[in-house]
DNA sequence: TGGCGGCTATTCACGATGTGAATAGCCCAT
DNA sequence: ATGGGCTATTCACATCGTGAATAGCCGCCA
């Protein structure tokens, strides 16, 4: 997405800066890409390399660009994996300079709001039912899925002032 | 814990009801149960049944008891565990009646508040080196760990007017 | 100059974990 | 009598991540 890469390179990038939010092994990074590669997503080129071994270059394809591209744009169905999935969009946006966190943002926001609207009468149901476990359940998710909300306009926020 | 136990039982139970916290297959709690006896925190009696197949009944040992009563009464160390975790811990004390509720609670706000304190520096570290990307990340985690701060409370506040 | 440590780059073998399906006997309804 | 469903357990397999192995080349220091 950001031209051509290597395993190698990327993961020695992404260590140092994705890494501190999406911890991933090298051999797991290589196993992504060789997968990436098998679904067509990217093609592999050999480059030789001068006084180090050869480089499996990756480039993008078509598929690849769009698969990523609607994944950068998608809302995170559930609550528990936007901390990973929103905060990696997140860095994508700024590292490539993609424009439309603000779609993002906004659709991840509505998605959380159906949600909480949905939390909010298991809510009601489980307190006419004296469920006061299952009570308790929906209302610990709904306290985390108002927390990423409140971030989310802190994150918009931010980005706005930023521009 | 509450009595000898064989999978099959104890599964059809938790599918009901701690299964809407934690999901487990059957076959994933066969593994635990029986990596539980490896590891000497039960004992295993192959019962007979009339008419049906025979049991693996497990049975706590002390070690055991230690083990899970220690698991009770601790926190969790990472933000995103207490979700499955402290509302595993929940159901337990309600399912088997035991007490110390208040003091799991308190250990796990004053771990909370500790890993705020950090995230809070953290964060002014990273306004002062405008790392913006951080920052955000790091208000993420805060606004998550606060979310479920206020969670606890409740929590307790439910809890309290029961007894 | 020789060899040792470290870097680039990739692959491999393994362990943990979870899941669907297989197995097998028994009961009940048609 | 027989097919379906329940109790109960096990198996084989897919996924996923990790540490370690491999292998060539470079620079450093004795």
């Amino acid at each position: 997405m950001a031209g051509p890469a290597h395993p190698y390179g990327l993961y020695r990038e992404f260590d140092r800066e994705l890494g501190r939010v999406w911890r991933i092994g090298q051999a797991s990074l290589y196993a992504r890409m060789k997968r990436a590669e098998e679904e067509g997503l990217a093609t592999v080129e050999v480059a030789e390399t001068e006084g180090a071994p050869d480089r499996r270059v990756h480039r993008i394809t078509a598929a690849g660009k769009e698969r990523f591209l609607a994944w950068m744009g998608g809302p995170s169905e559930r609550v528990r994996d936007i901390r990973l999935e929103f905060l990696s969009r997140l860095y994508f946006f700024r590292r490539l300079g993609l424009d439309g966190l603000e779609d993002a943002v906004s659709l991840q926001k509505s998605a959380l709001a159906s949600r909480i609207a949905a939390l909010e009468s298991g809510i009601a149901g489980a307190a006419r039912s004296r469920d006061e476990y299952w009570r308790l359940v929906l209302e610990f998710r709904r306290s985390e899925a108002k927390a990423v909300v409140a971030w989310l306009d802190v994150c918009i926020a931010t980005n706005g002032r930023k521009v």
